[in-house]
DNA sequence: CATGGCGTTTCGTGGGACGGAATAGTTTGC
DNA sequence: GCAAACTATTCCGTCCCACGAAACGCCATG
C-alpha cells in the first residue's frame, strides 16, 4: 500500500483512488461509515470523495439505502478498455514476428469516430520521418488499415463512412466514392487491402482486418514499405499478414460481448 | 460533461477522473501533451494526476515510450466488479419473486476471505431486529448460505474453510468439524442447505448455491423464517429456491472468465 | 546548428481541501 | 415510548498544498 507520496502525487487524488479501490472491490454497495472505517479516513473527507465520484458518474449513489456502488460510467470504460487491451495484447507477438520477418514498419489500428487510429506501431528502422505515430488518426479511404476494416463492415456502416469530400492527402489519393466502393468489394473478395502512395508519398501498404469470433472487424494490421521494396514483397506480405490475423483472432478471448455498438 | 461542482465536489478529484476517463476510453496509450490538449487542462496539472494515478497502480507508465495506459490494478478491480455486478443483477428478479411469494426475508451472499458476505437482502417485514445487513459477514459454518456454497466447492477448498475453532454463535451452533463435513456431504447430495437457529436464535434458513456455467458456486441465496413458520414452508421453499437458482445461472452472462482464482 | 515540441522541475501565491464539531435525521434497544 | 446510538450532512476557521506560469533540459527535426 504505497502512500503515493512520490514527489508529484496529489493527495486528494491518491486518497480518492483508495476510496475508489475499496468500493469497487467490495461485493456489495457500501456506506459512508464503512468506507471511512475501513480506510481510516475522516468521514467528512470520504463523504466528499463519494459525492465527487458520484457526481462524475463513476459511482452510483443509491439514495434509498444510502449506499454507494460502482456506476455505469465506470463499467462502460472498463468494458471499452478490456476490448482495446485484448486486441493489443493478442496482436503483440504477431506484430513482432512480422517486423522481424520483413524488416519493415508494421501498424495496428482500430476505427474510432469514423477514422483510423494507430494503436501500436513497430518500426524497423530509425528513419521514422514519414511514419504515423501511436494515437494519430488517418482517413479510412487513404489507408490500407481503413480499407481492410471497411471491407468487412456491414454495408450500411460502410456507406456512413463515405464522406461527401474525401480528403486528398497525396496526388494519388482516391477521392471518388465509387472507386472506394469498388476497392472495398475487391478487398472483401481477396482478403487484404492495398494502398500505394495514397496516404503518404512513396509509401505502400498492405492491410488485413482482424476479426473477432463473430467475423466483425475489430481492428486491422498493416505493413508499410517503400514502393520499390513492396513490389518484391507484396505476395509474401499479404500471405503473412493474413496468417497473423487468423492467429490473432484465435488468441482473442472467446466472446468479447461488445455490449455497446 | 457536468463540471462536478455539486457543492461538495473536490476539484482535484473531479479533474483527475476526467483524466482517468479520457485515458481509459482511448484505444491507445496516451502522452501527457495529448491529454492536456484534449481536456484543456494545464500540462503541469495533468502531469501530476498521471503521476498520482501511476503511483497508485491504476495507470501503467510506459517509461520507454513515455506513454500512459490503463494499469492492471484497474483491470483487476473492473473484473471483480463485473463478476459481483452480474451476480446481483441476475439475482434481482428472483429475490423479488421469492420475497413476494413467501413473505419472508431473502438473502444473497458470496464468499469473501472465507466468510459469508451479505450482498443483497429483501426484508418482508419491518421487524428487522435479528436480520443481517448488507455488507455484514457471518461464518460459513453457521449459515445456510455458507453451507450451500461450501457444499459445491472443491474438497481442498472446503478443508481450508474448516477452522480449528468454529465460533459458537448460539447454543445450537455446530462447532464440530466432523459434523460440518457430514452436513456438506448431505447438502451436496440433496442440493440445498439447512440451518436451524445455529446463527441466530429462533431463525431458520434454507440456502441454495448459485452456480456459474462451470458449476462453480459463485454465490448463494437463502430464505430465513421463524422456526415454526419454516416447519410448514420448508419443502416448498427448498423447491422454489432451487428453481430460482437455476434460472439465475441461466441469466448469468455466458462464461464469466474468473481470471484470478 | 537552430528550432520546436515534449516532459520535468521550480516557485510563489491564494484558494480550497481539510477535519473537528455541531446538526439533523433514523434506527436500536431498554 | 423515550433515550441512546448510530447515521449522513452541514458549517466553519485554519493552514496547507494544489495550482499553473515560467524556466529548464532533452531529443528529435529540418
Amino acid at each position: 500500500m504505497a502512500k503515493g507520496s512520490d514527489q508529484y502525487s496529489v493527495l486528494p487524488v491518491a486518497k480518492a483512488m483508495q476510496v475508489f479501490a475499496y468500493v469497487a472491490s467490495q461485493p456489495h454497495a457500501v456506506t459512508l461509515a464503512e468506507v471511512a472505517l475501513a480506510l481510516s479516513l475522516p468521514k467528512t473527507t470520504v463523504f466528499r470523495y463519494l459525492q465527487t465520484l458520484s457526481a462524475s458518474g463513476f459511482f452510483a449513489h443509491d439514495i434509498e439505502r444510502d449506499r454507494y456502488g460502482v456506476g455505469e460510467r465506470f463499467r462502460a470504460l472498463a468494458q471499452k478498455d478490456a476490448v482495446h487491451h485484448s486486441i493489443r495484447r493478442s496482436a503483440e507477438a504477431e506484430l513482432d514476428r512480422l517486423v522481424d520477418g520483413f524488416r519493415q514498419t508494421v501498424n495496428l489500428g482500430v476505427l474510432a469516430e469514423d477514422e483510423v487510429v494507430y494503436v501500436d506501431i513497430r518500426e524497423a528502422t530509425r528513419s521514422q520521418r514519414f511514419q504515423a505515430r501511436i494515437g494519430h488518426r488517418h482517413p479510412v479511404h487513404s489507408t490500407s488499415l481503413g480499407k481492410a476494416i471497411a471491407a468487412f463492415l456491414p454495408d450500411e456502416t460502410v456507406e456512413r463512412l463515405i464522406l461527401p469530400e474525401f480528403e486528398q492527402r497525396t496526388f494519388r489519393t482516391l477521392t471518388d466514392p465509387r472507386t472506394f466502393r469498388r476497392q472495398v468489394m475487391e478487398t472483401r473478395r481477396r482478403g487484404f487491402a492495398m494502398e500505394t502512395g495514397e496516404n503518404e508519398d512513396g509509401v505502400t501498404c498492405i492491410g488485413v482486418p482482424i476479426l473477432d469470433g463473430h467475423g466483425f472487424p475489430i481492428a486491422a494490421m498493416s505493413l508499410s514499405a517503400p514502393e520499390n521494396r513492396m513490389r518484391v514483397l507484396a505476395d509474401r506480405v499479404a500471405e503473412a499478414l493474413q496468417d497473423a490475423a487468423r492467429r490473432i483472432t484465435q488468441a482473442l478471448p472467446p466472446v468479447a460481448p461488445t455490449i455497446s455498438g
